[in-house]
DNA sequence: GGATGTGAAGTCGTTCACAGCG
DNA sequence: CGCTGTGAACGACTTCACATCC
C-alpha cells in the first residue's frame, strides 16, 4: 500500500508488524477509557474486549513492544498508557496543516480526536481568496501561496489533503517539496511519491462500496438456488453507475465465473 | 483447479478474498476515469498504475471474478466496469442513512462521491429539536425519534453513524433494531452488534497515529545510534497524552525490546 | 508477439495451546 | 492457580514466473 514500508533486514526487536501499529490506537483509547475510570490494572482478556479484539492478539501485539504485563494480575494501566503513547510517537506534538477548507477541512478543522492525541493543527490553508483570513474553528484560513512558507516555518511533517481530488496530486507535490513526509489523503485520487513519504488515504464511498458489497450477498444468500436466475435479471435493469449508461450489447460471449451474463456497459 | 470455468465450486460470488473485495473501488474508479475519456482497454499493467497497486495483484484479483480479459490485448474498459459495478452491488441504488448532523456528518451529507456511486442519502437524522426541519445540503434534517419510522418506510439497510461517541452504541442499537444490516462508524468508539451486522470504521485520529509512528521512525533512522539515549529524553519532556496521566511507576524494572528506559510518565 | 490467468512459492498475520512466572 | 508471553500450526494475501491463448 502506501509507499510499502521498506523491507529493512527488520533490525533487532525494531519490526512491529504493520497490522499491530495499526491497532495500538485502538487499544491506547480503550486504555484512556479505563484510566479515566481509575482502572489500576486490566487483563488481556477484558482489555481485548473493550478494544474490539481477541486476546491472543492483543498479547502478541504487546509482545512486539516488550514484556510490560504481569503475569497472573495482567497490565497497569496508566504505565501501558504510556508506553504505547511513546511507541506511537504521542509523547510528542505534531503540527498538521489541512489543505482544502470546503466541507470535509471544515469538519477536519473542528475534530475534537486531533488534538486530544498530541496533534495541533498548525494551520489551514485552501486556494479561494475568498476562505483567506476566515477563521474556521477559530482557525483562520491561510492563502495556498504561502504553504511552502507555512510549512517550514511551523516544521510540518504532516499533511491532510481535503481538496477536490482534481489539485490533489499538485497540493501533495507542493507539500512534499517543502518538507512533509506523511500525508493523509481524503481526496478519491491515488496520490504518486518519493520514497521515504507515508501516505494513507481514507475513501468514503470506498467504504460503503464495500459494505454494498456484503450487504449484497446477505440478500442473495436467503435465496441461493435463485441466483443463477437472478444474475440474469440484475443485468437487464442494470442502471449505470459511471457517467453515461446505455445498456446495449454486442454479440460476443463473455464467460463469467458461472452462469453469467454477458452484458455490457455501452457507451 | 479445473481450468477456465467451472461450473459449482469455487467461482461462485463467494470466495472473493476480502483484500480483493477492497480493492475493487478502487479499480471501478481507475476504470470511470478511463472511460470518461473514452478509452476502449486497457492492459493490467496500466490499469495497475492508475489504481496504484501492482499488476500480478490486479490480475489475480480479477481472476477471482471470472476471465473478463483478452491475452494480448488487455481489458475491455466499459465491460468491466460494468462487472466489477455488478459485482460490488453498485448496480442498484442504495438508500443511505445519516444520523448525527453535526460538522462532519453535514460534510458528509454534501459529499458527492456518494451520489455517484449508486448511494442515495434518504435521510438525515439529528437528535437536537433545533437542527428538525433545517435543510443540510438540501436535505431536511429530521429527528431521531423517527429513526424507525424513516428507516423501514424507506428500507434502508445502510446507515452512516457520525454521532458523539457516547450515543453511537445506542444509535448502533436502535438502526439494527430498525433493520439496518451494514453500518459506518464516524465515532471513536468499538460498537457491538449481532451477527449478520456489518460495521466498518473510519477513526480520523487513528490514522494520524499510524502516521506519526512512522514520522517517528524516519526521525530517528537518521540517529539510529542516538536512539538510546534519546528514550530517556523524550520520556522526560513527555507531555502527558490521556485525561489525567499520573503516572506513578513503582521501582520494578520493566524490560523493554532491547535498551528501553524504565522512565514513567511525567505529572 | 504480447498480455492474461494461475499454480507454486513466499510473506505476513492470526490463532492455538501451553510453558513459564508471579 | 491465573494470566502473560510465545513457539508452532494455520490461514490469508502477495509475488513470482510461466504456460496458455488470442
Amino acid at each position: 500500500m502506501a509507499t510499502g514500508r521498506t523491507h529493512r533486514p527488520a533490525t533487532r526487536s525494531r519490526g512491529i508488524p504493520e497490522a499491530t501499529v495499526a491497532r495500538l490506537p485502538l487499544y491506547l483509547r480503550a486504555l484512556t477509557a479505563l484510566s479515566e475510570r481509575s482502572v489500576p490494572t486490566v487483563s488481556s482478556e477484558e482489555l481485548a474486549a473493550a478494544a474490539g479484539v481477541n486476546s491472543a492478539k492483543l498479547r502478541k501485539d504487546f509482545s512486539y513492544l516488550g514484556s510490560y504485563g504481569t503475569r497472573g494480575v495482567g497490565y497497569d494501566v496508566e504505565y501501558l498508557v504510556y508506553q504505547i503513547s511513546r511507541e506511537l510517537g504521542l509523547t510528542q506534538d505534531w503540527p498538521v496543516v489541512i489543505v482544502g477548507i470546503g466541507n470535509l477541512g471544515a469538519a477536519l478543522a473542528g475534530y475534537g480526536g486531533f488534538a486530544s492525541r498530541g496533534f495541533r493543527v498548525a494551520a489551514l490553508i485552501d486556494a479561494d481568496p475568498a476562505m483567506t483570513g476566515r477563521p474556521v474553528a477559530g482557525i483562520p484560513v491561510q492563502h495556498s501561496d504561502d504553504l511552502e512558507k507555512i510549512i517550514s516555518e511551523d516544521g510540518v511533517s504532516i499533511g491532510v489533503i481535503a481538496t477536490p481530488a482534481g489539485v490533489a496530486q499538485q497540493v501533495c507535490d507542493r507539500l512534499v517539496a517543502a518538507g512533509v513526509t506523511s500525508i493523509l489523503n481524503f481526496a478519491p485520487t491515488v496520490l504518486s511519491v518519493p520514497d521515504g513519504v507515508d501516505v494513507r488515504k481514507v475513501d468514503l464511498s470506498i467504504e460503503l462500496q464495500i459494505l454494498a458489497f456484503h450487504e449484497q450477498r446477505k440478500a442473495g444468500e436467503e435465496a441461493e438456488a435463485e441466483a443463477e436466475a437472478a444474475a440474469g435479471v440484475v443485468a437487464a435493469s442494470a442502471p449505470g453507475v459511471g457517467a453515461a449508461a446505455t445498456p446495449g450489447r454486442k454479440g460476443t460471449d463473455r464467460k463469467g465465473p458461472d452462469g453469467d451474463v454477458p452484458a455490457v456497459m455501452p457507451a
